[in-house]
DNA sequence: CGGTTATATAACGATATTGTTATATAACCG
DNA sequence: CGGTTATATAACAATATCGTTATATAACCG
């Protein structure tokens, strides 16, 4: 479950979210990510590792380049965990259902 | 988009996610969840007020104890924006497919 | 080769997070 | 009322995070 810390906290950062929306449209170098930001090259540097790190984006060297792309592991291994607490909710949900039904009548 | 960091940032604590793992069997009180943790009560009671600001859990006042359970909306808000990297992941896959299938009678 | 461009890393300060202990609040029970 | 139980809060230390500037590395281009 150690990744998971990794994939959430890195989600849990704007600039990273917005890093990634930004990758959902295609692959991107890094001055092309640092562009849109008011942020210097450094944080966008250390923002990437923390992505990689926490397998939300790869990234391939081409030249003197880095482009990054999403990857699919972290967001599969998220998706999985938020599993358990959708089904609870539903579950949870069904019994308020049951709760309010069997009230009805006494109203 | 502000309550995204606080939901991520909630769920990037394994300690919380276990609090919520034990929630989604059911309610239970902070003593309750205090239990199997090796960890203080205040301890206990900084990570449940972190997921009820996140929007992850609410409680109710019954006497002395304050029941706990999960909460739908933040897991729904987090749902719709994983949804973006999804769908991007599937667009991006599909492409590879057009790649792999492109570059298969070449060789 | 020498200058420019793309990216990474180190060092540092400001702030946030997470745990602890000590203490406050307030309901419950005899 | 007085003691116990359930929970919250304050104060504090240790550590992590996030930005900055300065600098390193390494590919590219003329």
């Amino acid at each position: 479950m150690a990744s998971l810390d990794a994939a959430f906290s890195a989600l849990a950062d704007p600039t990273r979210r917005a890093i990634l929306a930004r990758l959902a449209l295609g692959e991107a170098t890094v001055m092309e990510l640092v562009e849109p930001f008011d942020m210097t090259q450094p944080a966008i540097s250390r923002h990437l590792k923390v992505l990689e790190g926490a397998g939300l984006i790869v990234r391939r060297i081409e030249g003197t380049k880095r482009p990054c792309r999403l990857a699919p592991s972290a967001v599969a291994e998220i998706d999985q965990w938020l599993g358990m607490l959708r089904r609870a909710l539903e579950t949870n949900y069904d019994r308020l259902d049951d709760v309010l039904a069997a009230m009805k009548p006494e109203q």
